[in-house]
DNA sequence: TATGTTTTTTAGCTTGGGCTAAAAATAGAA
DNA sequence: TTCTATTTTTAGCCCAAGCTAAAAAACATA
């Protein structure tokens, strides 16, 4: 297989602006922003903490992206990605997350250690490595997480999910994310099958203390503390079953 | 599977002396060291071509090198890998032949995008990620090009092959590398099968020319020029078939 | 051996990506 | 509104990894 389909994909779209790649560097301060920025640009310091770094490196850095039209920077106020940089961040942010997927489903990682190594590969594979092993994943749209991977142009269907805490009681819904990092919250779902993509129905959201009671497919019950259910996100499930 | 037999590999032999990994920088050097120095120690300047960078700069890593207890170098005689560069060397070389394997044997690369990408991958991926990939390809020997795979501590076995125009008229020999980057070159001899692994009877070595002619398994003929017949490596094949 | 060529080294400069400490701006509380 | 606390920026530094140009060493050959 030579320049199969994944190359069409890749040499037809990415890159358009950058003629060369951004430092790792630079990658890692634009998804930061990205991650961090709502409605309001991120802040220094907020930057600084993500990536571990001083905040006067980052004031720098903020200000080379503004000349690199990344971002844009006002003194004082913070950055906020241009479409340029979104675009690049989101550029990272598929790879990332196709580099998780690739670790757990072909490499048999565990939870913990995935997101470190996908950090580091993330900077060095190119897009041809991307779109190819995108292929090979038969084009996930979501991470193991759940998370969505942004599509091969850098961009992003909004999301619709809200967490499960919020959720109405009765109420049959998809697991679609699972927001946190850490390995003993991600073995504790994974084991009772608590994966993005099941479906369970909300039997109470109690106030006293903001516990959830689920049913899932197989009639099992599940109690779920509020510093859980505040992370795992879901939308409505229409259909009995996809 | 978490924490697979390939862990057990991993976590009690590399990095037995490097407390960080040296920057890709510096395995680019030590790599090419190992390339290049045979008996001799390498030289500045034949390493400064292979890596494309100044002889200056070259003269500056050796300094750096030795103190590191990576090299040996003398002002104005090169420098040779002591035991612990060569261990780091043969790592990268290790992971180096693995990504290639799996690029081409699980990602569709064509042979002329394998070493670019590998040559960017291997200084991103951790010993972790290395010797899981060697699982997942079933532990090869040999990358595609025929070249041995260095164990997972940093050591080869002595490599016992001879060029194809060398060898002796009548013998039958295996390919076992090919010692050649471009593509045309692996394309012409991947069309005609001469790949590492088949074993072709040698009828003549013409001194004239230095021309090759073969007969190959299904008693098909080929005839190399000299150019060709010299960067394709043969040993000795004793039984009719393995 | 003497002399010229090639290779290697030295000296000094550049850039990117960090850092700390001190100054300036902003924000919050009295 | 004023004063203090926090955040952000500025100024100046460090290090790794390159570079060029000039000096020094090694080599080759007449």
């Amino acid at each position: 297989m030579i320049g199969g389909p994944a190359s069409l994909i890749f040499s037809s779209m990415t890159n358009l602006s950058l003629t060369q790649p951004p430092s790792s560097s630079v990658g890692d301060y634009l998804k930061a922003i990205w991650e961090i920025s709502g409605s309001e640009p991120a802040s220094t310091s907020d930057v600084a903490a993500r990536l571990l770094i001083s905040s006067a490196s980052v004031t720098n850095k903020f200000g080379r992206l503004q000349e690199m039209g990344l971002a844009r920077y006002e003194r004082y106020r913070g950055a906020s990605l241009t479409r340029r940089g979104r675009r690049e961040a989101l550029r990272l942010v598929r790879r990332h997350r196709l580099i998780e997927t690739f670790l757990l489903e072909h490499l048999g990682y565990s939870w913990q250690d995935v997101h470190e190594e996908a950090e580091r590969l993330e900077h060095a594979v190119s897009d041809e490595f991307t779109e190819r092993l995108a292929e090979l994943l038969g084009h996930p749209e979501r991470d193991p997480h759940g998370d969505p991977i942004p599509a091969a142009d850098g961009t992003l269907a909004p999301e619709r999910s809200s967490p499960l805490s919020e959720a109405g009681i009765g109420q049959r819904v998809r697991i679609v994310k699972v927001d946190d990092e850490s390995a003993p919250f991600l073995n504790y779902l994974g084991e009772r099958g608590l994966v993005p993509g099941r479906v369970v129905r909300v039997e109470e959201v109690r106030a006293l203390d903001g516990v959830v009671a689920l049913e899932d497919e197989y009639g099992e019950k599940h109690h779920l503390g509020e510093s859980l259910a505040c992370r795992i996100f879901v939308q409505k499930e229409l259909k009995k079953r996809t």
